[in-house]
RNA sequence: CGGGGUAUGGCGCAGUCUGGUAGCGCAUCUGCUUUGGGAGCAGAGGGUCGCAGGUUCGAAUCCUGCUGCCCCGACCA
C-alpha cells in the first residue's frame, strides 16, 4: 500500500474525550472513527488490524473442529421469551418492533438462535460432538459504552457454541475450546492468563476467563507463583489462617471514640493494628439483617457474600435506617448484640481481643472475644485475597495484577437446550437433552488491549500478528533523489511480491514527520532508504521496540527483511 | 439510573463573568525556500458559536427548556 494513496489522518493532539491509551492512540493513528457513544467506524488501517485478529481466531477455531457459521444480527422476540431472557436481560437488550409491530431485538449474543438450529438441524447422538461458531458485529445497550471500542455498544465477537450428549463430552468441548483459546491468544503475541471465573447466575459448572495483562485492565485478577492457579478476584479463594486463635487476654470494655468511623480513624484512636480491628457490614437478608465481619485491613467480597445461605439476591447493603431499627449505629455497627444472621471471614473467627463497632454512637468494643462476648459466627469465605496470601492450592503466594477480558469460555449445561426442547436421540433411541457450551472473543476488544498492553510513549507497538502492516518502507527525500526512489520502489515491490504486507510512505514529507507517523502507527519494521545510507550502499532497519537503527547491504535486502520478520519481536 | 463536567471551523482551545456581530494553534489548499526526528515565510478557504424558545435596538455571551458527548459511581454471559 502506498501512504500517499492511503487515508491515515495522524494527530498530534489527543482528542480531549478519549481517556485511555489505547482509545487515545486509535483515534491519533486515525484507526477509528466515533459515530455515536459507543459506535465507531473503523478507518481502513484500524480494519487491517482487525481483521488480522479475526483472521487467526477464524484459523484456530477450524482448526480446533468448529464450523462457521452466520446468524441473523436482528433476533425476533419469540425465541428469547421461550428462553426467558426477553423478561431478565433487561435494557442492556436493544428491542424494536418491525412495520407489524412485531418484537425485535438486536442480538447482544446468540444462544437462542444457536439453540433453535440445533434443535430443528440435530437429531442424532451420532451427529454429536459439534460446534457452530461466527464472528458477528453484536449490540448491547451498555448504561455506560467507555474507553473506545474497549466497551462499545456494537462490538465484533467471535461466539461459539458446542453440543454434546453428555456432561463429558460438554467437558471435553469445552477443553478443545480452552486449548484454542491458548493458541488463539499466543498466536496473537499477547501476554494473557486463563483465570477462574465467577459463573453467575447462569450457573454451569466450569467457566474461565482469558484476560490480556495490562495495568489499565478493569480486572484484578489473582494467580499464584507457585503453580498455574489463577482467578478473577471475585472467585479467588481465601484460605482460613494456618494458626489457631490464641486464648483471650483481655476483658471487653467500651471504649469512646468520637467521630472516629473508618477503620483507620479508630486504629489510630487506638493505637492498634488495623487487623486487629473488624468491620461490619449489614446487608438485606431474606428474612431481617445479614451481617458479615472482615478483618480491618481487609475487603468484603460482595461475589463471595452473595452465595450464601440467607443473604438478598441481588446482594444489597442494608439501608442507614433498617440498621437503626435493628438497634444498631451506622458508623459503629458491631457484631454483640446483633439481631439476625451472622457470617464471618475465617480471618475474623481466628482472632482474640479484637475491636468492634458498640452499636453506639462514638463508641467501640475492646477485647473482644469470641464465645465468651458474643456467640462464635458461621464461618466463611468473605474477603478479597491480597498479594501475599497462600495460593489455595497450597503451592505458593498469591499476587495480583491487572487484567482485560478478551474471551470467556462457558460450559452451560441444559439451561438453553432444556428451556428450547433441544434434544437428540441417545443410544437407546430415547431423546436426550443436549448440554451446551459457549465460548466467546471479543475481536474489537483484544484490538484495544494489544494496544493497552503493547505502547510507548511514541504510540503503539503492533504485535507483527496483529501490525495493519508487517513493513513500513521509508525513502527520505525521494523526490531530491532518483536513487533514492528507485531503491525504496524496488524494495517495495518484492516486498509486495513476497507477500509481506508493506507501506510505502512515499508522500512528499520531511523525514520527522515520517518518522513520527510510522511510529505512532506502530509498524513494528521499518526500512529507511536515504542518500547518506546508498552512498555506502546500505539501507537502515529499525524494530519499533529497538533502541537504535542498524544498517544492512542494500543488495541482500530481501533476505534481511524477510529474516526479521521470520523472528518474533522482543516482547 | 444517581453525581459531576462540557458543547465555539476537521482536531485542540480562547472569547461568556462585564451583550456591540468570532479569534488563536494544528490540519487543509497555493507559491517560494527547506529536507536524517512533527520546517520557515507569504497568501487562501472553512464556523447560522449543540437545538428551541425568551429578554434586548443588538445575544457565542443573559434567562428557560431540551439534546449530545465525557468522567465517577451503580451495573455488566
Amino acid at each position: 500500500m502506498r501512504w500517499s494513496q492511503y487515508p491515515v489522518n495522524t494527530t498530534k493532539e489527543t482528542p480531549n474525550d478519549a481517556e485511555v491509551v489505547s482509545h487515545q492512540l486509535m483515534l491519533r493513528a486515525g484507526m477509528i472513527r466515533k459515530l455515536s457513544s459507543g459506535m465507531y467506524t473503523w478507518m481502513p488501517l484500524g480494519l487491517r488490524a482487525m481483521r488480522k485478529v479475526e483472521n487467526i481466531v477464524r484459523e484456530e477455531m477450524n482448526r480446533a473442529g468448529a464450523l462457521e457459521v452466520l446468524m441473523p444480527g436482528v433476533i425476533p422476540a419469540e425465541l428469547w421469551v421461550e428462553s426467558g431472557r426477553w423478561e431478565q436481560f433487561g435494557p442492556e437488550l436493544l428491542r424494536l418492533k418491525d412495520r407489524h409491530e412485531r418484537d425485535f431485538c438486536l442480538g447482544p449474543t446468540h444462544e437462542e438462535v444457536i439453540t433453535d438450529i440445533a434443535r430443528n438441524e440435530l437429531k442424532s447422538y451420532r451427529q454429536l460432538p459439534v460446534n457452530f461458531y461466527q464472528i458477528q458485529m453484536k449490540f448491547r445497550d451498555e448504561r455506560r459504552p467507555r474507553f473506545g471500542v474497549m466497551r462499545a455498544r456494537e462490538f465484533l465477537m467471535k461466539d461459539a457454541y458446542s453440543f454434546d450428549i453428555s456432561p463429558e463430552g460438554m467437558a471435553k468441548s469445552y477443553d478443545a475450546m480452552h486449548k484454542a483459546y491458548t493458541a488463539i491468544f499466543t498466536r496473537l503475541g499477547l501476554r494473557f492468563r486463563s483465570v477462574v471465573a465467577d459463573t453467575g447466575a447462569i450457573g454451569g459448572s466450569a467457566s474461565e476467563e482469558f484476560h490480556v495483562l495490562a495495568d489499565s485492565g478493569e480486572d484484578a485478577i489473582a494467580f499464584s507463583d507457585g503453580d498455574s492457579y489463577a482467578a478473577n478476584m471475585e472467585m479467588a479463594v481465601a484460605l482460613p489462617p494456618a494458626s489457631p486463635r490464641p486464648a483471650p487476654s483481655a476483658a471487653m470494655s467500651e471504649v469512646a471514640t468520637p467521630a472516629a468511623k473508618s477503620i483507620a480513624d479508630v486504629a489510630a484512636l487506638l493505637k492498634l493494628p488495623a487487623a486487629q480491628l473488624v468491620k461490619t457490614l449489614v446487608y438485606e437478608g431474606d428474612d431481617g439483617l445479614v451481617a458479615f465481619l472482615v478483618r480491618g485491613d481487609h475487603e468484603l467480597n460482595e461475589v463471595k457474600a452473595s452465595k450464601l445461605a440467607g443473604v438478598a439476591k441481588p446482594i444489597r447493603m442494608a439501608s442507614n435506617e433498617a440498621i437503626q431499627a435493628a438497634g444498631a449505629e451506622p458508623g459503629f455497627i458491631g457484631p454483640v448484640g446483633f439481631k439476625g444472621r451472622l457470617y464471618a471471614d475465617h480471618s475474623v473467627l481466628a482472632l482474640a481481643d479484637f475491636v468492634v463497632g458498640a452499636n453506639r454512637k462514638d463508641a467501640h468494643l475492646t477485647g473482644v472475644n469470641w464465645g465468651r462476648d458474643l456467640p462464635e459466627a458461621t464461618a466463611a469465605d468473605l474477603r478479597k485475597v491480597v498479594p501475599g496470601d497462600p495460593s489455595p492450592t497450597g503451592k505458593g503466594t498469591l499476587s495480583i495484577a491487572r487484567g482485560i477480558e478478551v474471551g470467556h469460555v462457558f460450559q452451560l449445561g441444559q439451561k438453553y437446550s432444556e428451556a428450547m426442547g433441544a434434544t437428540v436421540l441417545d443410544v437407546s433411541g430415547k431423546a436426550s437433552t443436549l448440554y451446551m457450551g459457549c465460548y466467546g472473543i471479543g475481536v474489537t476488544r483484544v484490538v484495544a488491549a494489544a494496544i493497552e498492553q503493547n505502547h510507548d510513549a511514541r504510540g503503539i507497538i503492533w504485535p507483527d500478528a496483529i501490525a495493519p502492516f508487517q513493513v513500513v518502507v521509508v525513502p527520505l527525500n525521494a523526490n531530491k533523489s532518483p536513487r533514492v526512489k528507485e531503491t525504496a520502489e524496488r524494495l517495495y515491490h518484492s516486498l509486495l511480491a513476497s507477500g509481506v504486507d508493506v507501506l510505502l510512505d512515499d508522500r512528499d514529507e520531511r523525514p520527522g514527520v515520517k518518522f513520527a507517523d510510522s511510529e505512532l502507527i506502530g509498524i513494528p519494521h521499518r526500512v529507511v532508504v536515504g542518500d547518506r545510507g546508498l552512498e555506502a550502499g546500505k539501507l537502515e532497519y529499525r524494530h519499533r521496540r529497538a533502541e537504535a537503527a542498524e544498517e544492512f547491504p542494500a543488495a541482500d535486502a530481501m533476505a534481511f527483511i524477510i529474516g526479521k520478520l521470520g523472528r518474533k519481536p522482543a516482547n
